[in-house]
DNA sequence: TTCCGTTATATCTTAGAGGGAATAACGATT
DNA sequence: AATCGTTATTCCCTCTAAGATATAACGGAA
C-alpha cells in the first residue's frame, strides 16, 4: 500500500446519507436545501441560491415531507409576501444531528488518510 | 434526535472510495469487477457475472490502469482461449486495502447507529 | 488455413434525471 | 377588485449515462 499511494496522489474519500424507507433521502444537498429555506424564507429563492429549478427543489422538499412523515418544510400560499416557507424544528434537529455525523466522519476520514502517508 | 429516530425507521448509511486525479476511481463495483476478473479470467465473464455490459466494464478497466499508471488488470488477445485477463498484485494490494478501510468504515457506522437506538 | 473466444472500439439506441416554461391557486395588502 | 410573489403541478425538451449491437484484431489449436 505504502509504495502504492506514497506519491500522495490518491485520497480517501466518501459520503454519508440517512435512508428511510430503504431509500437514500436525506445528505448534502437537501441539508443545504433546508439551510437556504430557513434563510431566505423561500423555497423559490432557496432554489435559485442552489442553482437549481424549482421544481427539483420542490421534488426534493416534497418526498422529505413525504418519507418524515411530519413536514420538514412548512409552506404557506397567498398573503402578505404572497407566501413562503419555514423549516420545522424536527428539520433543525435532523440537520444539526447530521452535521455532528459528518464531522465525526470527517475525522475517521483524516485518521485514514494520515495511514496513507 | 432521540424523538425522531426510536422508531428506528432511519438509518445511516454511506459510500467511501479513492479518488485519483481529484476524480473517484476506485470503490465497491471496481473492487468487485477485478475480484471476478481474477475468478474468472476474463473481463467478458466477469461482467457477465455482473450483470453489466463488457463496454462498461472495459471502461471500469481502462480508467482503472489509466488513472493508477501500472496496469491493474493484464489483458491478453488472442491464442489457445481467445485471450483473457488477470490482475496484477498491485491490484491485489488495492483491493485488500479497500477492504480493510471498509471494515473500519463498517465498525464506524455500526457505532453510529447504536447512537440512534 | 480455418476456427474459436477474447480483447478492443465505434456507433446507435434507450431510459432517466433534470431544466424551463406555462398555468392555476392562494391570500394579505392596496 | 386588482396586485403581487409564492407554492403547487403539469408538459415538453435536452442532456447524459448506459445498454445493445456490430466489427476488427489477435494468436494458439486443430
Amino acid at each position: 500500500m505504502r509504495d502504492l499511494f506514497s506519491k500522495g496522489a490518491f485520497r480517501v474519500n466518501g459520503s454519508l446519507w440517512i435512508e428511510g424507507d430503504g431509500t437514500r433521502f436525506f445528505g448534502p444537498g437537501p441539508v443545504e436545501l433546508l439551510l437556504l429555506i430557513e434563510e431566505t424564507g423561500s423555497i423559490n429563492q432557496a432554489a435559485k441560491k442552489m442553482g437549481m429549478s424549482y421544481k427539483k427543489a420542490w421534488e426534493i422538499v416534497s418526498r422529505l415531507n413525504e418519507i418524515v412523515g411530519s413536514p420538514m418544510v412548512i409552506t404557506a400560499t397567498g398573503g402578505e409576501k404572497g407566501g413562503g416557507s419555514t423549516i420545522s424544528e424536527e428539520a433543525r434537529q435532523l440537520i444539526e444531528y447530521y452535521q455532528s455525523l459528518r464531522e465525526r466522519f470527517r475525522k475517521f476520514m483524516e485518521q485514514e488518510s494520515q495511514k496513507l502517508q
